[in-house]
This record gives C-alpha cells, structure tokens and sequence, in this order.
DNA sequence: CATGAATGAGGTTTCATTCAT
DNA sequence: TATGAATGAAACCTCATTCAT
C-alpha cells in the first residue's frame, strides 16, 4: 500500500546523510536503538508526523535527546531507517510468493501475491499505518526506488511466465496490480482491520485483478 | 483518489476556525482570494507542505502575510479551502453520474463511474497532486466526513438499482471501489498521466471494477 | 591590524548566504539594524565572540531573535556585515592617504599612510577590538580578500611613484608594511590606546618604515 | 607572532583548573599524552578551532573519549598544555639569544633576537599557525603572563646592557619589537614561509629594528 | 483594508563531560 | 585504566501569528 506512491515526482528536499550514525558494539546500545524504534511507531500512531519531534521521539523512549542522536544523524535518518525496514519485509513476502508463483496459472499467481501482500500488511497494521503519513511527508521516493522497483520487478518476472502474454503490456499491468493492492488495503486498515474484512478484501482483489491480468494480458487487440 | 483515505484514523490536530474570515464581497477581495489560492498550488508543486510557508504563499500571490490574514484565520484553514473546493468538484461530478446511470447495466455504471472520476482528477491534475501530501499532513478526515459520505452515498444509491444485488454487500463494494479508483488514479497522475496511459487506466478499471461488481453483488454465496 | 591576516589559509567552514535578508523600507528597520549592530559590538567586546549568540545579541539589542534573523540569515553574516563595514573604513581612509602621496618622497608617503591607518583603527578602537577576534574565529579570508587586495593594491601603487624604485620588491614590502601596521597598532589598542603611546607608536612607526622603505627598495644589490 | 596578544584585555572565561590530571609515570601514559598532543595539532590545523572536539581529538589519537579525560580535566587545559609547550619554546630559545648579547652593539643583538624568534616560529610552523586560532578563542592572557613577561625581561635586560640607552623608553620599545616580530611573522608563515621569504623576512626585520632601536634609544630629545 | 516588522515558542542539533561496565 | 553510551544544557534558526502604522 505504500509501494504504490514511490515513483511519485514530488518536490525534494536536500539530502542529508541518513545511515545510522553507530552501530551498537555495547550490549545497552542495541536496547536503546530499539526503545528509540518502537518509540517512534507510538509516537508517529500517536500524534502524527507533524507533532513527531525528536525530543518527544527520545523522551518516550526513555533516553536524552543526546542519545537519540548517537544513532541517527538526523530526524529524516529515523524515517529512513523504519521505512526502509518495513519495505523490505513486505518485498521479501511478495518475492518469496512471486518466486513460487512462476509457471502457475493467473488465479494461483494473484492468489499468492494478494496473500502475501495483505497478509504482511495486516501483520505489521500498526507500522504500516504510521508510515503511510512519513511517505508523504517526505516525498522521499527516489530513496526507496530500489525497493520498489524490486517489488515491480518480481511481479513482472512472475507475469513473464504466463504462456501467452502480452509482454509490452507486463509494465502496466504491474503497476496496476501494485496500485489496486496498495489503495484497497490500505482502506481496510483504516477501517481497523476486522477480519471478516479481510477475508472480504481477499476475495474482491482476487476477483478483481484475476479478471483483469487474464484480460489485459491475453489476447489480440 | 483522495476520497479513499478520508475515513482513516489517524491522530487529529487542535481545532480550530476554519471558516475563511471574510466573505469576498469587494471585487478586489474576489481576486485576493484567488490569488492567495493560485499561489497555494503553485507553492505545493513547487515546494512541497513542509516548506509551504504562510509568508511565501501570501509573497507569491503578491500580497502581504498581513492580507493573508484577513482572509484565512490560519492556515489550516487554507489547507480547508482548498481542499474542500476540490472536493466539492469531484463530488459533483460523481454525482451526476451515478444519477444518470440509475438502473442502467453494471457495466454503464462503471463506465461513467470511471469517466466521471478520472476524468475531474485528471482536470485538476495539479491541485489533486498539490493536495496529496496535504490530506497526509492534516488528517482532516472528520471535517470532510460529509463530502466522503455524499459520494459513497451517491455510489451506493446507484448499485441499489440493479436489479438483484445483494443489498448487504454494498456498503463494502462501494468501498472497495472507491480506493481501486483512488489507488490507481494516483498512480497515474505520479506517473505524469500521458493521455495512452489515461486511456489504459480507464480501461483496466472498466475491467476489474465490472468484474468485481458483477460477482460480488451478484447472485448466491 | 586586521588587514594582515586576511590572506590566511585557515580551515573554512561552509560557505552560507552572508546577505542581509531584508533591507529596512520602514522607518522602525533602520532602527532595529542599528540596534543590533551595535548590540553585537557590546556583547563581542563584554563577553568575547565565543560567547556571542544570536540570542544574547537580540536580547541587548531589544528585540526578539526572531527580529534578528529578518535582518541576517544567520550569525555569519552578521560578522560579514560588521567586517566588511569596518574594512570599508579603513580601506577608504588609506586609500586616500596614498593617493595624495603619490609622487612625494618616502618620508611622507610612510607618514600619510601611518596616520590614515592608525587614526581610523583608534577612531574604531572598540569596533577594532571587537572584531579582532571574529577574524580569527571565522577565518573568513577569502570572503575579505578584496577589500586587503585593494590595500595592498593602493600601497603598491603608491610606492611605484618613487623614483628608482625596485620595482619587483615591492608586492613583499607592502606585505611588510602591512603587517607591521597591524601589529604594532594592535598592540597599542590592547594597551589602551592612551595619547601619549598612540603618539609614540607613530614615530615609532615612522623610524622603523621609513628606514626600511628606504632600503628595501633602494639601490644594487 | 603569538606573544604580541598576550598582554591583551580581552575577556575572560570562566576558570577550572588547566593542570594535567594525571602525570605520566607509566610508559604507555606518555604515548597517550603524545598522541593526543599530537591529534590536536592535527585537526587543529584540518577543521580549525570551532570544529575541534574532545571526541574527535581522541579519536584522531586513536583513543577513547573517556581516556582522553583521564588525561586533561577538561578542553581548555588542553590548548593549556599546548599553548604554553610552544610558548616555553620560543620563550627559551629568545633567552639564550638574549642573554649571549649582552653588551654586544644595536645591529648584533637584533640579528640575534630575529634568529632566534623567526626560527623558532618557523619550526614549529604548524603548531604556531595551529595555535594562532586558540589564543584568540580563548583569551587566555592572563593565563601566559609569566612566558610574555619573561621574555619582556629578556629583552629589557638586554637593551639595557646598550651603552647610553634612555632607559625610560625601554619598556614601550621592547613592546614594539614584539610586535613587529610577532605581525611580520605571522604574515610570513600564512603565506606559506617559504625559504626565500624567509630569509627576506630577516633582512627586512634586521633593517627596521636596527634602525629603530637605534634611533629610539638614542640621544638626545 | 493593507502592510510588514516584531514576536517567541518550539524544533533540530551539537558537544563537553560523566560514569557504569 | 580504558571504554563509549548516555546526558542535557544550550546554540541556532523557523514560522505562524499579531498589531501598530
């Protein structure tokens, strides 16, 4: 769900470092960076990324805001950092489901990646949530290309392998797929999740995206 | 494309007057607005939220901040107006077209459903752009529950005239359409939404959407 | 005495917009940029650069920091605007001095150019002092190095209108001139600057430069 | 070049004690010393006086911030230790060559005092230049008395053992061929001191003292 | 009504120093 | 003793908002 939004073209801001600044060598160290972690994720569910102020960030971690510093360079380093953890479990889930999707027919293959996709959404609800605003905030796309386009390229890899397809239509398709997934989901979070709805949402997408790679990509025109 | 998340959770910001201050009643006060409007968009594309200023925006529009606040209580209120209006805009137009396509086939609903949607985003393709990041930023929702509610209201009025679809369901469907349209319309417009490419989101939308409409409201279970 | 160090080659730090940011069009402005020109003269000469902050300087000066940053960007430029106005003046003032020089023998030229230099460093004593320390701590060279070169320029010119000058030497005896200058009267500031030791200073001066012009430039070797 | 400033008025930072806390009675205590003596120099001369830090001294030193600690109470006492290293330096090297021209004549003493200062300063170039920042960050003046009142009295003494000096005028004549000494050098070193310029350096300091010692100290008036 | 100077709370970030391990 | 994680005061700077002119 918000895979969708990185290739967006929104106005920039300067670039500033944002690796981790230490990495934790003391036992305390790796405790710290995780209060400061889970921290944010309150904080961010909390008051939003427009109140999320460093201070805060530390002071609910139970730490100086010294301390916050010795860890990230700098507030964007802290979005960084949980973005690009959080992407990267939901592209290893959809990989792994696009890996063993190849060769299958449509219905399997948008079975799988609907599962996958949902499913490690829904898991990491709270997460996704709090994201969701930083992806805005900082229209911090070209950072994150990389997962993205990963993501893009294990469906395209999977769609490759339906016998027939329409090749020069995969990169739409997949853009298609990845949007729908992410706008539907996504309104199933807000909406807390009850999983009864979840089953719903399940079964729409794959009536809805089964339908459609089976007809965009078949075919003569 | 923004109606989607309009009903999120998300944490909420003091409130406070949002009612513009002063009804443009001089001629002048009619292009000040306007002007103060304009330069709003143009400071979003340009800039961005985070560094959109109150000075900047009243600098762009060639008045002084002073001025801004004659008319804007703050600029939350800016953010309001400007969102409301686009609102308004989709709304009206999604509303006549669900009105003229009562009990017409599912897949003419859709097609105007579709036409109405994109086709109002892609006029306003800046300010829609423009206005993303701000609908993250203030999770306004609440103040535009009724705009989003007017419009799932029209949607759901116009599936009730088909002829046996299974009432219960529509609520849910409604929604699902709703974030297929915006999750996929988004992406367009990030992508710089090319006329071929409109055209093929339309059409891929037509598909999924009429497929998903027709079963889910369809039949047994 | 600042003039000599001008050609340093420090560490630099990076380089920021020195501008002032705003040019007082209402009467208040120039009130408030003088205020706080002179508030940073007391604070530099009471507490010493390393104490002055922006803060500090705002509260001497009667105004809100916030007042102070629409006037300079940001601390740097303050000293830049407090530097160059203090060079201008001397600059001028031996600019002068050796224009009315040209042509005349050593003894005047030195004469002429030590008064114009000490008189306007004694008639700035506190400004003198104050900035001393700026120079150093920013090692701002390369931003001031066209007022020192048009010194240096002035002098060079001004010694090339003796007769039977060596004229390859005489780029290294401005240079020595210079910072015989702006050593001696440093000290003399530090002092106090009583009449009595600015007096001897100058004939002190007078002996020691107008010996070594003499020489240095003179003759065989 | 740095004695010139020490008489200075300027303000004063609060005072803790400079002294070493730890005297190096193992081995491996007086590498560290060194060590960190030497990574100040260092960054001293690559990042200048505002962007050295303990920690980044210590690291440079290849020690921990904690040892560093162990080893200076606090930053100050460390540009403590190095100023007065270099000063003891310079102020031993001019006594020597002081006090072997007792009742020599004018020309033979200044050629000695020249030597022994220029080439003391331009041995140590790097700490001199690196050194030249601290003594004005700190205005530590009253810290250095004893090293500038020493040399002060070196010099005294020996104008003193000139047969027929007006021993009134002593004390401001040695102030001024301090400070000539100190503003000629400084600006030779920032240039790079380059061999030639060097030797140029003596040549016309020579000629300038020479002359002015043995007019200011002479006859009649 | 318009202007733009002034305000100041509050955010980000640095760094000297301490102290548990 | 050495280490380096933690601290927190304090610096810089921004920007929404007010109000005298």
């Amino acid at each position: 769900m918000i895979l969708q939004f990185l290739n967006s073209h929104m106005p920039k801001t300067i670039t500033k470092s944002l690796k981790p600044r230490k990495k934790p060598v003391q036992e305390r160290s790796g405790q710290t960076v995780d209060a400061i972690f889970e921290a944010t994720i309150q904080v961010l569910l909390k008051d939003g990324v427009k109140n999320l102020t460093t201070t805060r960030v530390a002071e609910r971690a139970g730490v100086s805001v010294g301390t916050f510093y010795q860890y990230y360079p700098n507030k964007e380093a802290l979005f960084f950092a949980i973005l690009e953890r959080h992407l990267e479990f939901i592209g290893t889930s959809v990989q792994i489901a696009c890996a063993k999707s190849h060769g299958r027919p449509v219905d399997e293959m948008m079975s799988n990646l609907i599962e996958s996709y949902v499913d490690s959404k829904i898991k990491k609800r709270d997460i996704s949530l709090a994201i969701w605003e930083v992806v805005t905030e900082f229209s911090c796309t070209p950072k994150y290309a990389h997962v993205v386009k990963r993501v893009e390229a294990d469906i395209t890899t999977m769609l490759n392998t339906l016998p027939g397809a329409r090749v020069e239509k995969i990169p739409f398709v997949t853009a298609m797929i990845l949007s729908t997934l992410g706008g539907a989901t996504k309104m199933i979070m807000e909406k807390g999740a009850p999983p009864h709805m979840v089953k719903d949402l399940k079964t729409s997408l794959q009536i809805m995206l089964e339908a459609y790679v089976g007809k965009a990509l078949n075919g003569s025109e």
